[in-house]
DNA sequence: ACAAAAGTGTTAGTATTACACCCATGA
DNA sequence: TCATGGGTGTAATACTAACACTTTTGT
């Protein structure tokens, strides 16, 4: 390295915070863990940043060798730089949400052998991580909480189709209580971003729901970006 | 360093958006370099982070040093972290925005030699700055328009007695639109968060306004954090 | 026929918008 | 007395919140 660079160099690292909904109940990804510090604990997916490589890229990289998912909605969360957070020296930690359409059985597939395994978790009951990830953790709870309201990122936990059912199971285990169901439907079909399709749920032993889709284009067209949803 | 860290380090770095109001105007600080890279240029306040000190340390040391200022309102906004973004090597940047109450003359005293000096410009025509400063700004700005919407951060702008008026300007600078005075004022008394106080403006050669303060403990217990704001 | 979830409207209350004039003060 | 910004109310509209029953379908 040349110039005006200092000489202190530090480590970073990316963590992933990823979303997934399945069995109407929010869950994350953790990861079992086989290296030290916190072998054996459970964490977030996460390893260090390469000195070559941007952390956007990065955070997928990882992602992808620690459970196999690939091209998943991604954003950066938060930057955690506590000089003690990590057991071994200073690293500095670059945090991302992500989100994911978990459909039936998405087998995860890590393809690095610093874990053990990972496993879908539910929000509900996360048990004790390793290093600051509770913290993390949270703060990424918190920012889809928020960010559910003026964005539409439900989408992103759901299949291509889906039943206003299911969007509003998604809306209620992020935001932590329940919505009123006519209230719901009327404001979503309201903001005119969802294609009711000719399609019909199938395989269920009751009424069957209708499915609707996102439609991206209307949503891109009337607000360029960005919308106000559910103050409920 | 120990056990299961890896060889490759970065260097990483804090940038801060800090940003006053004055005359009616919104602005932010800049320094002139006075090293390489972008020696002579504009640009942000920021420099590399210690080994030993945690990032929202660095950041409030970073901008003392730079500017003279200290104990402001601060947040961290976003890490740039492209393989690129610095011309000399690999330099992640944490970037912080900042508020400060601009009372006629703060004068500003770097302390520092690897800026020239520090200075206030006006948002509205900001020249082109070095590094992705520009980008930086940009995002810091889009940051504070939303959250001005649902946190008391406008305050952050004013002097601690302060005329609805001068508020309404904040808003405005921030959301670069004009608001309806009726309904500003009446949607600001109504939160319940400003306290009247007897004292009116002085010095004014017209009939002087009615002074505010922000009251904290009442926003506190009404809003358990937060609020909406504007959506005007 | 029954169990299970789908689907559907109205009303009351609240918040938002649009809009224009008189008032108080200092020069 | 004039120039400047301070201060004020109302009506129309849009949004939000609360609330319960009928319909469809598969078993």
């Amino acid at each position: 390295m040349q110039t005006g660079l200092p000489k202190f160099h530090s480590i970073f690292s990316v963590d992933c915070v990823v979303f997934g909904f399945e069995d109407g109940v929010l869950k994350i990804l953790l990861v079992e863990r086989n290296e030290e510090p916190f072998n054996g604990w459970w964490a977030l997916p996460g390893f260090f940043v390469q000195h070559d490589e941007g952390i956007d890229y990065a955070a997928e990289r990882i992602l992808y060798e620690l459970t196999g998912l690939r091209d998943i909605y991604m954003e950066q969360l938060y930057t955690f730089g506590d000089v003690n957070r990590h057991p071994e020296g200073r690293v500095i930690t670059v945090a991302y949400y992500a989100m994911i359409r978990l459909s039936g059985k998405n087998e995860l597939h890590p393809t690095s052998n610093i874990v053990k395994k990972a496993f879908w978790h539910p929000i509900a009951d996360l048990p004790k991580l390793g290093f600051d990830h509770t913290e993390i953790f949270e703060k990424s709870l918190d920012k889809i909480k928020r960010k559910i309201s003026y964005q539409p990122i439900a989408f992103e936990l759901l299949p291509e189709k889906f039943t206003l059912t299911q969007l509003q199971n998604v809306y209620e285990a992020i935001l932590n209580k329940k919505l009123d169901k006519r209230n719901f439907r009327k404001k979503m079909l309201n903001y005119g971003i969802l294609k009711e399709l000719d399609e019909k749920q199938r395989g269920v032993s009751f009424r069957a729901a209708a499915l609707y889709k996102f439609d991206r284009r209307k949503y891109a067209k009337l607000f360029q970006k960005e919308l106000s949803f559910m103050k409920d």
